[in-house]
DNA sequence: TTACCTGCAAAGAGTTTGCAGGTAG
DNA sequence: CTACCTGCAAACTCTTTGCAGGTAA
């Protein structure tokens, strides 16, 4: 926490300068113990609302481009008219509420052995994600 | 095909009025033997292209729209600038080519037997969808 | 000092909406 | 005739980009 060496570390092994901005930004995305669901907004609101310093959308979009491209956030494929990004970068899913529009881990084991047979010549297999969506019980 | 009467019923069922722009919009979309993965630019184009007369935007997305909600297409969830859709309204998956962006349907029974293993109380699940993302063999 | 970074504002892309004239029933 | 529909353009939202001044190394 006080401790930004980490986060220096992070941010340079991703080719970018520790600037205040982005170890702000790098408070709110990776000091926590839970995953962390957000869009770019919610993020900016976070940063207005618990951080005394503006960051604009420019460095936010930038900072976290550059985290995930280097992998360490997921961004979670879900028809939205925003993106959303996850914290969680270990092989998992996804339950998406779809009426608070929340999304929930789902751990990759609690999926009976996911199994694709079917090939495609000349391609193989980056990544498979599961969207589970869910509603209310009546 | 020179039968509207099939397309006449649809555009009633979902309580739009079967107008010339529409059945066009229909032809394009359900007169085909395979599936269609397409966005709202795409059926623009194709509209465009194969037929003489223009449709707007507006009507292209109400349509679009109206079918979705019916559930005569389905909206597939990968994240894109744009919103995908797809005339298969079966259940089924998508491989999602990250190469060309093209996507291909992928059989339900070509996945081994789903199964969430995990509940969220008082929720149920409405729909699984599988995602998987290929590239090139090298 | 130099290369990179920041904030701002403008520009882009996709989608939605308001409205005046047109058409199905 | 009435309600609904169409095309157009403006408006909106999210995201990207250009630029002038600022900062890390």
């Amino acid at each position: 926490m006080s401790d930004n060496t980490e986060f220096v570390k992070k941010l340079r092994s991703v080719g970018l300068r520790p600037t205040k901005q982005r170890l702000k930004i790098c408070k709110i995305l990776f000091d926590r113990k839970n995953t962390f669901h957000f869009t770019i907004s919610d993020l900016q609101k976070i940063i207005k609302t618990k951080i005394e310093e503006k960051v604009s959308l420019a460095t936010i979009y930038n900072t976290v481009h550059s985290f995930k491209k280097k992998g360490y956030l997921k961004e979670i494929s879900i028809n939205s008219d925003k993106s959303y990004y996850d914290t969680n970068i270990t092989n998992h899913h996804h339950f998406l509420d779809e009426e608070t529009n929340e999304l929930l881990d789902l751990d990759d084991n609690d999926i009976s052995n996911l199994k694709i047979k079917k090939t495609i010549p000349g391609k193989k297999i980056k990544s498979i994600e599961v969207l589970v969506k869910i509603a209310n019980n009546n």
